[in-house]
RNA sequence: GUGUUCGUAGCUCAGCUGGAUAGAGCAACGGCCUUCUAAGCCGUGGGUCGGGGGUUCGAAUCCCUUCGAGCACACCA
């Protein structure tokens, strides 16, 4: 199904040529004066020149022609050349009619479908997931719905940090704790142990000390690098341990993600490639991509129409280690190996710019992807507190996703607790449902690559451009669906009917632009526009549901057609809260 | 220093490939509940779109310049 901007442009395409002009001017858009008209077209003005006439002239003859229109109910000539156009409601009626019946509401889906792999999430073994964390998770999750929503292929990869340091570190730790352990005595040949030496908390507590420790301690951090070398050598112990960090790790990631309705195809890491490292600088070498350079092996990427500064990319550290480009490049190689996307798509915080601009150039010039593959790299911002800095608990810490999730939700509980009637459980499961909304509502309703604050308050209030309102809408239409319902009223068999009222027409409207919604969103990969459509979209189901009564209607056709025009709204305001990665509760 | 992103109402943000009188929300003020959830709706006030030039019939939007803020600039990830 086309997209209502585009009939209409073709109607008013098809005006352009009858009157002796070029039929692409007859471009259409949503009004900025919706005092004067509902659409626009300002092709007359963009002609003048071209055809060396009055701006005016040309809209009055477009205008003529377009008396007898099916679609529009009115077309009017303004100064100095603009075409206020207003659609006929038998047409908008046709229009949504189709789009209920239509798989998706009638979106376009792309000739061919692309397979892609969307790299976000961006968490680290033994370590806990910060507030850092959620905008990669959240927006990342979102824009994998959207390409898939849109007929794309889309594989998930958290690709998590497991192959540092950190790992080393964390080794050490518990060697000190305890040296007894079976994985430290070398000679030991048995099996070792299914259950992991620590629980989560314990981990979670190992990597901070340390951390803090070798940076004091020179002799414990010379002990975490030999042990991180020896889990990445494979001494059989320590690679006994570091699986069990890893396993552990996961496991309470699964979790969390989960809290947050995020979820990952592939939980690959660094460690998956690590192998793939050897021959791929060895092939680098050898095909002369590249070259030492202060003792480190690099590739230069740089270009001709290059303004800044681009410095080689280091595939080999002075020390002959390989760094987060290796594997980042030797990823790149396995993906396409294994999958052979026609894309691949990162997500990480923004300030890895110029860092993904390198190994991407990298990644063509030595030919480990095909020149037609799209590799694409979106920045995030940063969340921010209500002084514009980073975001940090009340001593100044770095606060844990979980304590932020449970606080939104306590929070949330609060507030639907003094006003419902809602039983305790059901309140709490509620609160749950409202807290994660207003959590993600509040993160995605910002331009992705923007920093933006954080504000609990008016994340979580009801008012205004939120997650819960968006929610109490939906909530409103389904109480008025189930109590028709009650009355007898049969859901399937309601027709829509050309809107009687201006609120009922733009409701029809907002309804009618979802495809275009949708499509924007996606070619941007910007679910903050889902956002904006959803928010106007609620805002005319509520204008439209003060105005009309729809229950007490006595004429039951037209009432149908109301509960019609609820049944899409609902529909298309769930399949979009669908899309951002949350849901709506029954009632609230 | 080089590069880059940004600067829109008191606050938080929209503004699509240049189009008419720059939009929302919050906060302030004033209305609307015997009737489908008032967690809502309607209305009022509030802006030199950082400053200055330019291109254009027409600029918040494109170009230049200037001020201010953030971020990045090879052996971290």
């Amino acid at each position: 199904m086309k997209k209502l901007l585009d009939l209409i442009s073709e109607e008013m395409g098809k005006a352009f040529a009858e009157a002796g002009y070029d039929a692409s001017l007859g471009k259409v858009s949503p009004s900025n004066r919706p005092d004067l008209c509902e659409y626009q077209c300002n092709g007359a003005m963009a002609g003048a020149k071209q055809y060396k006439k009055a701006p005016l002239a040309i809209a009055g003859e477009v205008a003529e022609a377009l008396k007898e229109s099916e679609v529009f109910s009115q077309v009017t000539a303004a100064a100095p050349g603009f075409l206020n156009l207003k659609v006929k409601e038998s047409f908008l009626c046709e229009y949504l009619t189709e789009m209920r019946k239509a798989e998706k509401f009638g979106l376009e889906l792309p000739q061919k479908s692309k397979k892609y792999v969307l790299d976000y999430g961006g968490a680290n073994i033994a370590k806990p997931l910060h507030v850092g964390h959620m905008r990669s998770a959240v927006i990342g999750e979102s824009v994998k719905r959207i390409l898939r929503y849109c007929g794309h292929e889309v594989i998930g990869d958290v690709h998590m940090g497991d192959w540092g340091q950190p790992m080393g570190l964390v080794v050490t730790e518990l060697q000190e704790r305890h040296p007894d352990l079976v994985y430290f005595d070398e000679s030991y040949t048995g099996e070792y142990p299914e259950e992991a030496p620590f629980t989560a908390a314990e981990l979670e507590e190992l990597y901070p000390t340390a951390s803090k420790k070798s940076k004091e301690d020179e002799a414990y951090k010379a002990r975490a690098m030999e042990n991180t070398f020896k889990i990445q050598s494979g001494v059989r112990g320590h690679r006994a341990l570091w699986q069990h960090i890893l396993r552990v790790s996961v496991e309470d990631l699964k979790k969390n993600y989960k809290r947050l309705n995020v979820e990952f195809d592939l939980w690959k890491g660094e460690s998956d490639v690590h192998e793939l490292i050897p021959s791929m600088v060895e092939y680098m070498k050898k095909e002369g991509y590249a070259h030492e350079s202060e003792g480190a092996l690099v590739v230069d990427v740089k270009e001709e129409s290059d303004t800044k500064e681009m410095p080689p990319c280091m595939i080999l550290k002075s020390d002959g280690a390989a760094l987060y480009n290796t594997t980042d490049l030797a990823t790149i190689m396995d993906r396409m190996d294994k999958f052979d996307p026609d894309g691949i798509l990162y997500l990480t915080d923004k300030r890895q710019e110029l860092y993904f601009e390198q190994v991407f150039r990298c990644a063509r010039k030595t030919k480990l992807v095909k020149p037609e593959t799209e590799l694409v790299w979106m920045g995030f911002g940063t969340m921010n507190g209500k002084d514009g800095k980073p975001f940090k608990t009340r001593d100044g810490g770095v606060m844990r996703l979980e304590t932020l999730i449970d606080e939104t939700n306590e929070e949330m509980y609060r507030k639907i607790a003094g006003n419902g009637e809602l039983p305790e459980e059901e309140a709490k499961e509620t609160a749950r449902v409202i807290g994660l909304a207003a959590l993600k509502y509040g993160d995605l309703s910002n331009q992705a690559s923007k920093d933006y604050i954080f504000d609990m308050e008016k994340f979580t209030s009801f008012e205004g451009d939120t997650g819960p309102y968006i929610l109490y809408s939906i909530v409103r239409i389904k109480s008025i669906l189930s109590k028709y319902k009650e009355q007898g009223g049969r859901l399937e068999n309601a027709l829509l009917r050309p809107a009687q009222s201006g609120s009922e027409k733009d409701l029809a409207m907002e309804l009618a632009a979802f495809g275009a919604a949708v499509r924007g969103a996606c070619e941007e990969l910007a679910p903050h526009r889902i956002c904006a459509y959803i928010y106007d979209l609620a805002n005319a189901f509520n204008r439209f549901y003060h105005e009309t009564r729809i229950l007490t209607e006595a004429d039951e056709e037209k009432k149908a057609g109301f509960i019609a025009l609820l049944l899409l709204t609902r529909d298309v305001l769930e399949t979009c809260i669908e899309l951002l990665g949350f849901g709506a509760p029954e009632r609230m």
